[in-house]
DNA sequence: CCTGTAATATTACGACCATCAGCCAATTAG
DNA sequence: CTAATTGGCTGATGGTCGTAATATTACAGG
């Protein structure tokens, strides 16, 4: 048996997945049909359904690979190296190879189950490993001040993204990385930020 | 002439509009078809092309709205119950009903130059209502910091919307309304008035 | 030369955007 | 008091594209 080595079906399938990773986050999920997803791996659409259940599927899946993606980018910078990397103006303008959830997450937040349950295995991945590095003895805390400082982020792209002045829309990135960095340095700190209860 | 009233198409047009607001920020913009927005008005899909150049006019046309409303509906809270308000359950579990930043941000950012320039121009009113609330002495500073925090808004409740873990997703809205407070707070240090409000 | 796998090509069927001929009620003209 | 006109709408229709399923072909290795 296995007459095609037995990493050949899964080689195509990741093939799959990678290309849609960067199709879905240019198109979008619902802009993206399965016909072009395959076109994109070199394959024509009937080939789709040996490989994945359903579009959705794939969508969980890739979101899923994403992630694991992103997590691995971010393994080797520090805090400050990947806010300012994420608010760049070439993250900005390179959506389909950036960020997963500035591409995708009010799709995401409309999809299954199942994509969702996908992007919040690999999100709370990427945070504790965040978390891990800012507050190694509180990681409770330090869970909930980085997940914070990352939503602040993928709103702070996606912003600058939606705007057709350009001006503007740097403005926003160069205040998003103000305001992550000021939100990092302050959980350092003891003190809390006296003025509001 | 006319058998109805001279305001009797506009009437009709404003009811497509708001109703696609709705239907948009529920379905997405790729989600909902000509046909569905017009039967959502009580209308057939062949009225349609009579109040609207194309899909994407009313796309554009129901951004505008939907900031315009938006911007009234903030003029008489303070930006602290903005904030509450804003990264409430409630308004998470509301998308229909909510910010049309918060479901529509992504697919924006690839929809045509004229739905971005609305969204452009809806959101830039908003904030500047904002700045001048918050630091009337220095519009420049304030308006940069306003449309920080609102994109901080924007990403947490998106990233609340997506995570398929509730708790989490609660804990997530809580993270967002410390640290906009915090981002005005520090802000606000700046001259000697009080604090919030 | 078989056997089973992976891919292609084709098909079904519905939804999509956009267009257009025609209906219907009310106003206006003759 | 008809008859023509008009504005807003319906309903049907292209033509394309969507997901999903199926029949068929190419091919690798014992």
């Amino acid at each position: 048996m296995a007459r095609y080595g037995k990493e050949h079906k899964q080689a195509t399938r990741r093939r799959i997945i990678e290309m849609a990773g960067s199709r879905l986050k240019r198109d979008g999920i619902d802009g993206s049909g399965v016909a072009t997803l395959m076109a994109d791996a070199g394959l024509t659409n009937g080939a789709f359904y040996a490989h994945f259940d359903s579009k959705e599927d794939l969508v969980a899946s890739t979101v899923a690979d994403q992630l694991r993606e992103q997590r691995e980018r971010y393994s080797g910078q520090s805090l400050e190296e990947i806010v300012r990397g994420y608010l760049s103006i070439q993250h900005r303008d390179d959506t389909e190879g950036g960020c997963p959830s500035a591409a995708l997450l009010d799709e995401i937040a409309r999809s299954s189950d199942s994509v969702k349950r996908a992007y919040t295995d690999g999100q709370v991945a990427i945070i504790d490993d965040a978390a891990a590095r800012l507050a190694p003895d509180d990681p409770q805390s330090a869970r909930a001040q980085t997940i914070g400082v990352f939503a602040l982020m993928v709103g702070t792209l996606q912003v600058s993204r939606a705007l057709a002045d350009r001006r503007l829309a740097d403005d926003v990135l160069e205040q998003g990385i103000q305001n992550a960095l000021a939100l990092l340095g302050a959980e350092q700190r003891v003190s809390p930020s006296s003025c509001l209860k």
